[in-house]
DNA sequence: CGCCATGTTGATTTCTATCAAATTGAGTGG
DNA sequence: CCACTCAATTTGATAGAAATCAACATGGCG
């Protein structure tokens, strides 16, 4: 099945995407990390015909918050930072979009966020009305949605209290156990290295800091024996101490 | 109708609940504002059978984070303060629950944050287990949960920026304003003045600063004859100062 | 090889927290 | 009704954590 061109015409997105054959989602590789798990054979089936697949290079533009939402997506691959910008400049992620995630939840008008590829982003894309009618049709995929939104909700909360009450120490340990958890979570088993795709003005956009003192108390923390710095993220040397420093 | 009793032998909640006549959802007065506003006579009619009206003293507990979700709450009358508690007595509170406002949205087993009377509360209790098979059923309760859920996600995003990118100025002043429009939506109309029935820890503990901050701020505020300090509350001097150095 | 983005390190400032004390005010009981 | 009490709030003095300002290092890539 070839679902290329489906949304050639779309003028959402940063305009970069490209579009690929459109995958067999029985071959999905996030197919159990997603919304899709919550569907039959026959219902994929369908909403493989409504999909297609698309790529967006590093440092480009998926949408942006005034944008209407036109298209839903379901990362398959790389990493999606959430935006919210104030006028001045300053910038807060509310969240990292690894693959697995979905963005477009919430069925409302338009986006409240931007989501730019802070690597290389594949992902499953569907046209948001079609998506809307389908999950009206199917309580069950609707239920699902419902259980994901609150799951992000739950992580919200989690998230307010990094921000409002931790110390930056605090903030950058329990930053590193999720992406810890995260990353083993979307590969399926543990690796050696926490993989940190994101430069350092994401983390501390993410966790409310400035970018010297996430490159600080990083760097802190290897001179302690804490952590290593490799390629492309970190690696822990002292499991213990990030038990006791991060939060649950 | 009478639904006295209902929930009697219930062991959620403080204990300090007390249980009143149940109401006609006819004459909810948050109703409009409420999940409820998406049925029909004859479903809220079958609603109304399964739920009772509680009321909360002041200060007393609703449930705690680790507690069972055994009872879903819509409340009707007061201010409910959802808070996350460190093992040190750091807190923080990820909002505040006015009246029209649900709680047990999650449908998870058991809650995320702990509930507290800020003032006397009155909230409209359901059985979960009845409340989950009842949107199971009806497809458009659990739309219009949806819809609440990934509302309050925009909220928690909006809350994000407030606590990782704003001033000790710009919290208070977003706050504030924040406050009024609730208000102004529950009451109908807008009041003189913006109540503020949470002391100044709680506002602290939401905003993520101390106490001392909170009172210099605002106090340093009526100095400057940005508002007026009253009993219950603030009123705003210079609304343009509120307008210009809140977010959104 | 050199350029430019990204990250690190150092010096200093500033905002907010902390520590401490005074004030207010609501509720209570004499 | 008024003095007393206790919690909540305000105010003041000081400390401290993270921000800011400023170089400097690194490293990927043309």
């Amino acid at each position: 099945m070839d679902n290329s061109g489906t949304f050639a015409h779309q003028h959402d997105g940063a305009g970069c995407a490209q579009h690929v054959r459109g995958d067999d989602c029985r071959f999905c590789n996030v197919r159990h990390l997603s919304i899709c798990a919550a569907l039959d054979p026959e219902e994929l089936s369908f909403l493989e015909d409504m999909s297609g697949d698309a790529i967006y290079a590093e440092k480009s533009t998926l949408f942006r918050e005034e944008d209407d939402v036109v298209s839903i997506f379901n990362v398959t691959f790389g990493v999606v930072r959430l935006v919210r910008s104030l006028s001045d400049g300053r910038r807060q992620i509310t969240g990292f979009a690894l693959p697995g995630d979905f963005l477009g939840l919430s069925l409302e008008k338009n986006w409240s966020f931007t989501a730019e590829a802070v690597t290389e982003v594949r992902a499953c894309r569907f046209k948001r009305s079609i998506f809307e009618d389908f999950s009206d049709r199917k309580p069950h995929l609707m239920k699902r949605m419902h259980e994901f939104a609150t799951h992000e909700l739950s992580l919200a909360q989690d998230h307010m209290v990094l921000l409002g009450r931790l110390t930056a120490e605090e903030k950058i340990a329990t930053f590193l156990v999720a992406m810890k958890r995260r990353w083993t979570r979307v590969e399926g088993h543990e690796l050696g290295l926490i993989r940190l795709p994101m430069g350092r003005q994401d983390i501390a956009d993410y966790i409310g800091l400035t970018i010297e003192t996430v490159s600080r108390v990083i760097n802190q923390m290897q001179r302690d024996r804490k952590l290593v710095i490799v390629p492309d993220g970190i690696r822990f040397v002292d499991p213990a101490y990030f038990d006791e420093h991060a939060l649950r």
